[in-house]
DNA sequence: CAACAATGTAGACATCAGCAACAATGATGT
DNA sequence: ACATCATTGTTGCTGATGTCTACATTGTTG
């Protein structure tokens, strides 16, 4: 039909671009598999080759979302210099941006994570959420922060973290007062955390 | 067709009801106006009477569940006394119970909040989060929290709430540790405003 | 009781996800 | 080299959906 060779070369990470951007500039409801194809320059039924179905494209999207996240964690501790409470704002804010430039794409990262078959998308997941834990380890390490399952200790931050974000992208805080709620919320965990250890 | 009346009598309130219980049990995804008319027993037109397109249910839904949250809110406040840490406390576990009871409804609320005319709805939230407003302001009254806009100082704490219920939802805390996370969250938050003010 | 507004019905259309039969290409073994 | 097979795309079909329009029934009001 259309003047293209029968075989794209790399369907699936086309797919996988395409739909990551529509995802993000109009939400994962409104992605079609169909339109997917047509922008991709593919007929409607090639995408099932590589996702058997739109949820099995939402889980591909949301590992790949882990993987990038934990990238920009990274980078953001190492960025830090050596002390834990610059590691620990730096990965904070860079958590916070990753989840409000993508909203969508953060829901549907959590959404797949409590589905049963989703073992890839569990260790993508961790391997994201390790540079964080290991911010907090070394909290720990410093006596900066209280003892018992770093992983624990942490999610009352994290929770704050992904509570921040969501009010952004609900539009009941406007992206100016996200730095200062970050730092906000930061220095009162450092606070109520010192204050019990 | 069927052996019914032709008016159905309260179609608007039938619908949200089934609505509302759909999303609840199986997201806002999977909702079909056809598929509600079908369950109510009326052709499928008759729902754009009362809701012209998809998002206008969801918009009501959104706005009668800040109704109920804000009742919700009221109830465990004054049940919680006189005092402003138990009375915070009670309305932090309600508010966190509301999200992780009906998920799919919290989102819809969000979701909502950004859009253009909705006016109702934000005056909806607005009854709702003056429950949590006024316990703010009484612990700044009696100088156990920090002075300072009341809407800011509680935004950390709320972001924390709807983060820890996202967790929950989210499937990486179970709800067993729902009301630890929450006190937790809280003696945080009371330990480090009363060291700032 | 006769208009009129409100509410519900029926059918049409475009789109979608999922499926299956078929076609073109690439890879493998001999 | 070349026949065979697996991979990857294409086309057409089915059932379902949201939205729209024309029409039917009922309730209301002057």
């Amino acid at each position: 039909m259309a003047d293209r060779p029968y075989h794209h070369g790399n369907l699936r990470a086309a797919l996988l671009e395409q739909a990551e951007r529509t995802v993000r500039e109009q939400g994962a409801d409104r992605l079609s598999l169909r339109e997917l194809a047509r922008q991709v320059g593919v007929s409607h039924g090639a995408p099932r080759r590589h996702f058997p179905d739109r949820q099995a494209l939402f889980d591909a999207l949301a590992e790949s979302g882990f993987d990038r996240l934990g990238d920009e964690l990274r980078r953001a501790v190492d960025a830090a210099g050596e002390g834990f409470e610059p590691r620990l704002r730096a990965s904070a804010a860079a958590y916070v941006r990753f989840a409000t430039r993508d909203p969508a794409l953060l829901e549907l990262m959590f959404a797949g994570k409590h589905r049963e078959h989703a073992d890839a998308l569990d260790a993508a997941a961790e391997r994201a959420f390790a540079v964080l834990l290991d911010v907090i380890l070394q909290g720990q390490a410093e006596g900066v922060l209280e003892r018992g399952d770093p992983e624990r200790v942490g999610l009352v931050l994290f929770a704050t973290m992904q509570g921040i974000a969501a009010l952004v992208t609900g539009g009941m805080v406007d992206e100016g007062q996200l730095d200062g709620l970050v730092d906000d919320a930061i220095t009162h965990f450092v606070r109520g955390s010192r204050a019990a250890a």
